[in-house]
RNA sequence: AGGGGUAUAGUGUAACGGUAGCACAACUGACUCUGACUCAGUUAGUCUAGGUUCAAAUCCUAGUACCCCUGCCA
């Protein structure tokens, strides 16, 4: 395995970026580097070859299996699998299972799940097809991270620390003040024969760690002599109960990287402090090993490079593990697969397309700038996607009886119905009509508000694919409700197409097109309508506790919906768009002749009347955040600039004009510096 | 406080010393057998202050704001 002198990011020098092909869209920064790095032929990435000859740009994602994935992680797999797609290489899925105390089989099983279902689109994925890497387990490395660890205790640059973590922390020091510790100086022989000690299960959980001998001074306190390995008594999923002690993270995730020769191992911003820690022990394991085996201590090992981004982050939305586990665990979800949790298998159940996130991560891109990504911006990812490829249903939620006096008793007549007019492709399919059907209650009114199109006493209304009705009159029940709506049908619009029109030129048109399903033909079911499951657009930042932002009721039951028959047929996990409700697949628990579906997400909606203009509106905090000010000074400084009427208003959300007035402010009237 | 990062329209991103561009959102309008889709147009931006330069988002200096780091988690 031999491999190019390592070139620490810092000695790069901007070199000419070799043409990047038809560029649909620029280069993100990592796709800069990886470019850079081909033309100076580092790693022995030559760029135009195929697969491994010499190589391509190898990543992989290496999930720690306490919990399930979601959406946050999905920028991370796209983002490597499309780096080794890009660059001709393959990519990992690797577990880095290297705390049994918080993982679990079923979470290895369900991330698999994930990886493949996010990749499969993209051509293949970690298992199969042109870029599968493979599948690997930090945890069947532990026997090499053994020798290398027994080799830096000998090199010196690792001993056997019997502190405690509470003296460890209390030593830990400041900034100024170094950390300590009274064994970093022990003999190499001593430390190995604890470190062998610990290996045989001799020393209880906590009582003694591995720590390399780094420098107790260092600002970067993750060089404060970091934990190598752990005693911990704890049976692993995957090695059951074979060790007893435990690699940390840092001193491990290098390794992995290493044996599995990736080239460019990408992790988020926090892992920048980690870069030093994890390029000093590479080169700690090297110093003494040559690329030819001529050295003391064998043949040098591969040093990744690793590059960090920014993680993706959402409004209206929790993503952390720790507090989607919380949710689960207090109820206010039903599982790690609600459909109405970030989570992938959550996203997946809900229906939402693989596709849809890939879209949605070519959009935001790729860099190291903090940022929140609008959720709305997934929504119309989704809605871009389903629009092109879901078939069209004809269904009826909450269904409003029809009867057209004017129909010939006991006539059936088929109507076309394009099932896709997206995807020509589709093509048509029939659907029965008949004098006896359901329109949605909401697109009926008795007396009609201004704008409304629909259906109204005397007004006329297409029904889609299938006859211009015209409404004579309606029924209500005993509670005053609307429960019979009396038409008659225009025969000359059969297909639902306007007949000329007076003049005999222009078509006649109708304002409005409502879907309808057959009374005599159609199946009933229940469908789930989810509402975002916080209200707040930061869940948890005006309390400190995301609970305070749920939503009340983000699910709602409709029972007694009028489906599409061939809905009756349809495999779990069939996307469908409702005409003009939106997009919706067939949940899991559904079973014949109890249908159950979930509405993935709505259509757009503009609203008939006047939309209001939203007004984008600042809190103090995030007024101060814009205007780059502390935010105890944001009154003063309205005092002084003052916008009208600001201080009668409560609460005191500032609009984005009167932001924009107190920039103005600012930069005519600079603060006194001090 | 020390260290590591990041600042470009409302939001997300380009521009690599040479016309500040694109997408989403918003707003206008056109089209329409889904109040969807599609199309056209409008509004709006380089954190601040100095400096170098014919020319600065870009280079230099000094500030400001935000994020990360003091687990035997990853």
């Amino acid at each position: 395995m031999a491999e190019p002198p390592h070139e620490h990011p810092a000695s790069d020098t901007p070199g000419p970026t070799p043409t990047p092909g038809p560029a649909a869209r620029p280069l993100n920064f990592i796709e800069q580097i990886i470019e850079q790095d081909i033309a100076h032929a580092r790693w022995g990435l030559t760029g135009t070859t195929g697969l491994g000859t010499p190589r391509g740009v190898h990543t992989r994602f290496p999930p720690e299996p306490n919990g399930y994935l979601h959406i946050g992680h999905a920028k991370s797999i796209c983002l490597n699998y499309s780096l080794a797609k890009k660059y001709h290489g393959r990519f990992n899925l690797r577990f880095d299972d290297t705390n049994p105390s918080k993982e679990e089989q079923r979470y290895v099983d369900g991330i698999k799940a994930d990886v493949s279902w996010l990749t499969e689109p993209l051509g293949g994925g970690f298992a199969h097809g042109p870029h599968a890497g493979g599948l690997f387990l930090a945890s069947s490395y532990f026997e090499q991270m053994e020798e290398f660890a027994k080799e830096l205790i000998k090199k010196g640059k690792a001993y056997a620390c019997q502190l405690t973590a509470d003296e460890v922390a209390a030593r830990r020091g400041t900034p100024a003040v170094p950390a300590t510790s009274p064994y970093r100086d022990r003999p190499p022989e001593e430390s190995m024969r604890l470190f062998r000690e610990m290996k045989a299960g001799k020393h209880p959980d906590g009582s003694l760690t591995l720590r390399a001998r780094i420098d107790l001074a260092s600002p970067n306190f993750n060089l404060r002599d970091p934990v190598m390995y752990r005693v911990l008594h704890a049976h692993h999923h995957s090695t059951a109960d074979k060790w007893c002690i435990y690699p940390m993270y840092d001193w491990a995730h290098g390794i992995e990287d290493s044996l599995e020769q990736i080239t460019h191992s990408i992790c988020t911003l926090e892992f920048e402090n980690h870069r030093p820690l994890y390029d000093w022990f590479i080169d700690a394991i090297n110093e003494g090993r040559t690329p030819d085996g001529s050295g003391p201590w064998g043949t040098t090992i591969w040093h990744s490079r690793q590059v960090e981004f920014a993680k993706l982050q959402l409004t209206y939305t929790v993503l952390s593990k720790r507090n989607l586990l919380k949710m689960v665990q207090t109820g206010a979800v039903a599982g790690w697969d609600d459909p109405r949790m970030p989570t992938l298998c959550g996203i997946r159940r809900r229906g939402v397309p693989p596709e849809a996130i890939h879209l949605l991560c070519e959009d935001v891109g790729v860099t190291k700038f903090d940022s929140v990504i609008d959720i709305a911006r997934f929504e119309n990812a989704t809605r871009t996607v389903l629009n092109k490829s879901a078939p069209r249903a004809m269904c009826v939620l909450d269904p409003l009886r029809v009867v057209i006096d004017n129909w010939p008793a006991g006539r059936v007549e088929d109507v076309e119905f394009v099932i896709n007019p997206e995807d020509p492709s589709s093509g048509k399919r029939t659907l029965p009509f008949t004098g006896e059907l359901f329109i949605e209650r909401e697109d009926f009114m008795p007396e009609p508000s201004k704008g409304f199109h629909r259906l109204a006493p005397g007004a006329q209304v297409r029904l889609r694919w299938a006859y211009f009705i015209t409404c004579t009159g309606f029924e209500t029940g005993p509670d005053g409700k609307v429960n019979l709506v009396r038409c008659t049908y225009d025969p000359a619009t059969r297909g639902g197409n306007a007949p000329p029109g007076a003049d005999a030129l222009t078509n006649k048109k109708v304002k409005g097109t409502l879907h309808w399903i057959s009374a005599h033909h159609t199946i009933t079911g229940h469908v789930r309508l989810f509402d975002r499951l916080f209200n707040a657009e930061a869940p948890g930042e005006r309390t400190g506790n995301w609970a305070d932002d749920l939503t009340p009721d983000s699910i709602k039951v409709c029972t007694g919906c009028k489906l599409d028959p061939i809905l009756a047929d349809a495999p779990v996990g069939q996307a469908f768009q409702f005409e003009r409700l939106g997009y919706f697949t067939i949940d899991p628990d559904s079973r014949p002749g109890a249908l159950l579906l979930n509405r993935t997400i709505t259509l757009k909606e503009s609203t008939p009347e006047k939309p209001k203009a939203a007004v984008r509106t600042y809190t103090p905090a995030e007024a101060a955040h814009e205007l780059k000010i502390k935010q105890d000074k944001l009154p003063a400084l309205i005092d002084a600039a003052g916008p009208a009427g600001f201080a009668e208003r409560n609460p005191h959300h500032l609009t984005l004009d009167e932001v924009r007035a107190l920039r103005q402010w600012l930069k005519a009237n600079p603060p006194a510096k001090g």
